[in-house]
DNA sequence: GGAGTGGACGACAACGTTGTCATAACGACG
DNA sequence: CGTCGTTATGACAACGTTGTCGTCCACTCC
């Protein structure tokens, strides 16, 4: 800026007025700092600028799971776009649901001061973030709550969609119903669950043990859980996918196997209409949750006050088929 | 930082000496100052800091078409990998294939003084980047070269996956072989269509206007094209689609309509293997793409001062059967 | 002609850090 | 006992901006 104002003829501070647009700028004096300018190629340091000027950075931070899943990449588009409607740049990074990941991601972040946080949370202990939320940085979290803090929260009906699963299944005749979600240490994992439990009783259905899993998702463990499932005397004849990639993996075992039970996924997946046959799910749109989480960020960074909102999404079946079928 | 000092009973310049881990300073000194960092809950200021240094800012910026399409998520993904083994934050942003918002986010990134940029470009005017480019932060573009600059490129081969495809099928007999695919703005539709023509020459296969369409894919628009070409007394016998977006709307057509024409779809897609036929694909790994992309950057952050480079990554085809079928 | 008004601009400090240099206290050495 | 090196610490400037306030000039109005 001291270069361009040199070579413009006039003081560092009539430059900033020009790159800030402020009047009270003679048009012929801002015209020769623009040429300056030009000329210099001279581009503003943000940081200082930032520094300068107090707060706002113009910076939000986005805490997934993993940005290469399409879920969460779906949730981080609809967080930029409303981040691009009121000018801020997303800085993203995945915990790969590590909690010391997620904690040194979000302290790395509140060190680059910005503006307001969204976090799809690993763990379960998030009162590192108190202070955070007291000092004035917003937080929501999408997808899963908080562990041991109260703030800002967007979830989905996972236990409602779950039991819908279940019911569904028991209206076309299936008693025997297995459950293969993702490790319990996962909030989602854990109230889909309870959903299905929930939804077991209000069916009539009963449960066994063995017909529950939860467990990290792998190609090889999903296959072995479902075939021990669907073998022996009291066989499942329905099963409920705990999420995407466990459909996925599901899909993929039963394609090799000659077992066909009735089947309803949590999470749409792409293509599944296409299948044969087409696969049922609980859908729910994660471009509304990133959607809704990150208007919640930008209410508070405008200034409300309200006490913590928890909001909770609606889900509904997809019936295209695998879920529509009798017991064998 | 000037609380913490007081409270600590030492110089605002002690507290940044255990900040930083700098040594000569007494351990008991030290402990005082961790003990008022804890209670005050400081947290130094990332922007002063890099604006005091100097250059190094610690961030990346990031520009891809969409983050939320699976392509570039697992892109992002790659890059973010690599940015964590060297410390380093990214900025991402969407530009939705318009260059002036990829303009846009670019020179933002500049403004934050991001340590280097990966972009897949949008347009085909780049010149806007040299002044950057020659200030010493360093660009690597991904997927698509940028338009009228010389700057390290890694590609995937394009033109002979497209060839690949073509050859395929002609090899199982076809002759009416059809080609659907993106804008032809998009670099990577342009070079594909050239592979597809090669290979139709070196195969011996006519070529026919008519069964070549470029156009930026919608479910109606594809589903229109393909059954124009479908139809008719020339009516083509395979088709070859010019990304997974395009492979995704076409086998909906297709499912849709009476037609089982031959399929090779471009860059692979979730579940295509469970489909009915399986969907070949001219397939490509876009963690490759995306890390090489973020090695090349960072070997251009620790000094590497070559030329230039282009990197052109290998394609493979993966038969699974929709490619393997002779003409009706 | 003098007072008042408003427009155009600059000097200076400050944002939160850190690099540079100076200083003080201390033991060791000849 | 004076000198020296070492260790621990602080004062101060600087990074690149911008907010505050002051100055200067031209102009208007009575």
């Amino acid at each position: 800026m001291n270069d361009v104002a040199r070579l413009a003829g006039v003081s560092i501070k009539t430059v900033s007025r020009v790159v800030n647009d402020e009047p009270a700028v003679h048009p012929e004096t801002a015209a020769r700092v623009l040429a300056a300018i030009e000329q210099l190629r001279f581009r503003r340091n943000a940081g200082a600028s930032n520094l300068r000027r107090g707060s706002a950075t113009g910076t939000l931070g986005l805490i997934v799971e993993d940005v290469g899943n399409p879920f969460f990449s779906g949730l981080t588009r609809a967080v930029e776009r409303v981040a691009v409607g009121f000018g801020k740049q997303v800085l993203t990074g995945s915990s790969d649901l590590d909690p010391d990941r997620e904690r040194e991601l979000a302290l790395e972040f509140c060190a680059r001061r910005v503006d307001g946080m969204l976090v799809v949370p690993a763990g379960s202990r998030h009162a590192y973030l108190e202070p955070e939320l007291r000092a004035g940085t917003p937080i929501v979290f999408a997808d899963r709550p908080p562990g041991d803090l109260t703030a800002d929260t967007v979830l989905v009906d996972n236990a409602a969609g779950a039991a819908a699963a279940v019911a569904h299944l028991a209206a076309h005749g299936h008693r025997r119903i297995a459950f293969i979600g993702d490790s319990p240490e996962i909030y989602t994992a854990r109230e889909r669950l309870r959903g299905f439990r929930e939804g077991c009783v209000s069916a009539g259905v009963g449960q066994d043990a063995r017909l529950i899993a939860l467990r990290e998702p792998s190609a090889r463990g999903v296959a072995d859980t479902v075939h021990g499932m669907l073998t022996g005397p009291d066989a499942a004849t329905a099963v409920v996918a705990g999420n995407n990639r466990i459909t996925v993996h599901l899909l993929r075992a039963l394609a090799h196997s000659e077992h066909r039970p009735a089947l309803v996924g949590f999470d749409d997946v792409e293509l599944a209409d296409l299948l044969d046959p087409p696969v049922s799910v609980i859908a729910h749109d994660v471009g509304v949750l990133g959607r809704t989480a990150a208007e919640l960020l930008f209410a508070r960074l405008q200034g409300d006050q309200s006490p913590p909102r928890k909001v909770v999404l609606p889900v509904h079946l997809v019936a295209r088929g695998s879920g529509e079928v009798a017991p064998a």
